[in-house]
DNA sequence: TTTTGCACTCATTACAGGAGAGTGCTAAAT
DNA sequence: ATTTAGCACTCTCCTGTAATGAGTGCAAAA
């Protein structure tokens, strides 16, 4: 969506006073105008012209008036046209970057360090925080081992990437020894060990027809093994992938206060599939990315932004992390402490291998 | 606390008249006056004669006005001996019992069994659901297994209980191949298996100065890696025993329906903390236990009541399971629903053994 | 012991009026 | 040609008042 309107369409004056109407704005949640606006900005203008130059923007969508009487309001294309052109993001304070390093210390429990990021993005921003962790559509297959729980029951442990270790259990035909279960789980690691999990899923179909032309009943089992292992790989990996936290400071915000428009919002967090969706397309979209209120597609967001960034490895995009929350915040400070969280992510994820 | 009011000090008639004051504001959420019940109540009395014997109940503490020219409304007080002496549970319609036998199947993922138990437990009774899981106070240890992960990282699977999968990854001082790493878990598997943890962490130390004596460097290597396994395991079992669903139907009740409230709730949900030392008392108390409103001891219930449960296996208490929602609930529909629940999630426990 | 009658309290709603904030437009000033 | 001042107008918000109605407590009658 190519928008019509960019700051070179618009007098110097305009955009100065449009950008003094949004700090404004963001500041203080009330509609700002004319009057307020002429002694804020010091240009020394007198109110009445710059209503002329209101009446203009408004014209252009990027103002809106909640009624006749009250000052103005930016749209979400005015939030665009804001941070687009208008916004200069302040460097954060050193001490804030060291508070966030802090949180962020490499550390072994995989999880719990992107736990640790998403409630530091929220305590942070005094917004929602979210992390989704990193699709498993590429993840290599570290290891596979097998672990005799009772009779016919088997646990399966899965390492994939270095980093995750997903269990899963499976029911067996028959009950194993540990002795025939390491022998299935050094084959498999040797001719599975390095893969993609769905090049692995695809080659067991494969290894299948193989085997039943040899007579190997030991390997042959192993197989079988893999396969219910790997079977299930859709129904546990899916619906965790992404790590909410301090939801409830968005109970704070003025703009959502409706008990109703919360319940909605907190539902969807719930559900998780609008919120993946929508991060889903910051994946693919390379550098930060910002959803302006209507802009995401989804009605629940309408007075939302979601501020998100990709977090990568050795120049793989891992997965993306974000900040939600009313379409009137501190963008110059949420920015970069997204945009520093997910350099620092990547780091720490680095440093584990 | 030996409540100085119970049934036998009043009148069979302020009790049936109490019966249906609660039963109606249950029904409503309105506080109900005289008139209401004299139509309502099919004994033939005036409203001033009901009048009098609110005013008795009152003075009891049972009931309270809001303000002079409301009805009357419940205390804690007064829902307690409600539930106590004058609730008559409903049996549950077959169709609900299946259709909570269909949601707690067995499965062999553990915790998505106890996921689907809280957010059965929150749908059917459109109330928030929670589940504790079971304490590892009490685990023993089934299995534990070691997998290389990279150089000095080590990757820790104890297996708890039959049902349960622990990850752990630890930081060795060397490298150690798969052989080793194989011989040290069989080592442990064959001291270890089927202790308590707390057993286990125990004679950790005791194994560690009788090793000091002998030359065997492995064993000696083997002890010292349990330690590691064993040594986080405050932190990562921690915070994590709580699975709540549902809350957002909070949201829709009209007590709570103010938004600072209902922060504090949620915030309280969230720490978790306060929820797991209720539950806690719970899980001591035999049977179902219910706590209303001020009853809890926690300030941001004072609206609420939580109905819990304990599960067990073999007689064995594992843990508690419960719902919570606003003191005006429907208690005679909410207690059976727990109370099925707590004893189905037992047998579908027990068959995965 | 129960009921009737009555005065009283208090929340809720509706309505009216005024203050305040802000606008748009036109005519004057720069 | 811009900018400003003046002015009528609109709309929200607050305040005060009055009416309504639900419900109470109490005293006297049944």
């Amino acid at each position: 969506m190519v928008s019509a309107t960019d700051s070179s369409q618009l007098s110097e004056r305009s955009l100065y006073l449009f950008k003094a109407l949004v700090e404004h704005f963001i500041e203080d949640g009330t509609p700002v105008g004319s009057r307020t606006l002429s002694k804020d900005a010091n240009l020394n203008l007198s109110p009445a012209s710059i209503r002329n130059v209101m009446a203009d923007l408004e014209d252009l969508g990027l103002l809106h008036s909640p009624h006749t009487s009250a000052g103005r309001v930016p749209t979400a294309k005015g939030y665009r046209l804001f941070v687009d052109s208008l916004l200069r993001v302040n460097d954060l304070k050193s001490s804030e970057v060291e508070k966030i390093a802090r949180e962020m210390a490499p550390e072994n429990d995989y999880t719990s360090l992107m736990q640790r990021t998403s409630s530091m993005l929220s305590n942070i921003t005094h917004l929602a925080g979210v992390v989704m962790l990193p699709r498993n559509t590429q993840s290599r297959l570290k290891h596979i081992e097998f672990v005799s729980l009772s009779a016919n029951r088997v646990l399966v442990v899965l390492v994939v990437n270095d980093r995750e270790v997903q269990n899963r259990i499976i029911n067996t035909g028959k009950t194993y020894t540990s002795a025939e279960l390491q022998r299935v789980s050094n084959y498999l690691n040797e001719i599975f060990a390095g893969k993609d999990l769905i090049t692995v899923r695809a080659s067991i179909l494969d290894e299948l027809e193989k085997m039943k032309e040899e007579v190997n009943q030991s390997m042959q089992s192993a197989i079988e093994m893999a396969q219910m292992a790997f079977n299930n790989d859709e129904s546990t990996s899916k619906g965790d992938e992404l790590l909410f936290s301090g939801q409830t400071n968005l109970m704070d915000v003025a703009e959502l206060c409706d008990v109703d428009k919360l319940k909605k919002l907190f539902e969807t967090f719930n559900q998780k599939r609008d919120i993946l969706h929508l991060l889903e397309q910051a994946i693919n979209a390379d550098g930060m990315q910002i959803f302006i209120g209507e802009e995401s597609g989804y009605d629940v967001l309408d007075n939302c932004s979601v501020v998100t960034s990709p977090y990568e490895v050795d120049g793989e995009i891992l997965g993306v992390l974000g900040v939600i929350g009313p379409t009137r915040m501190h963008y110059e400070r949420v920015i970069p402490i997204v945009d520093i969280t997910a350099k620092m992510l990547g780091v720490a994820l680095n440093f584990k291998n």
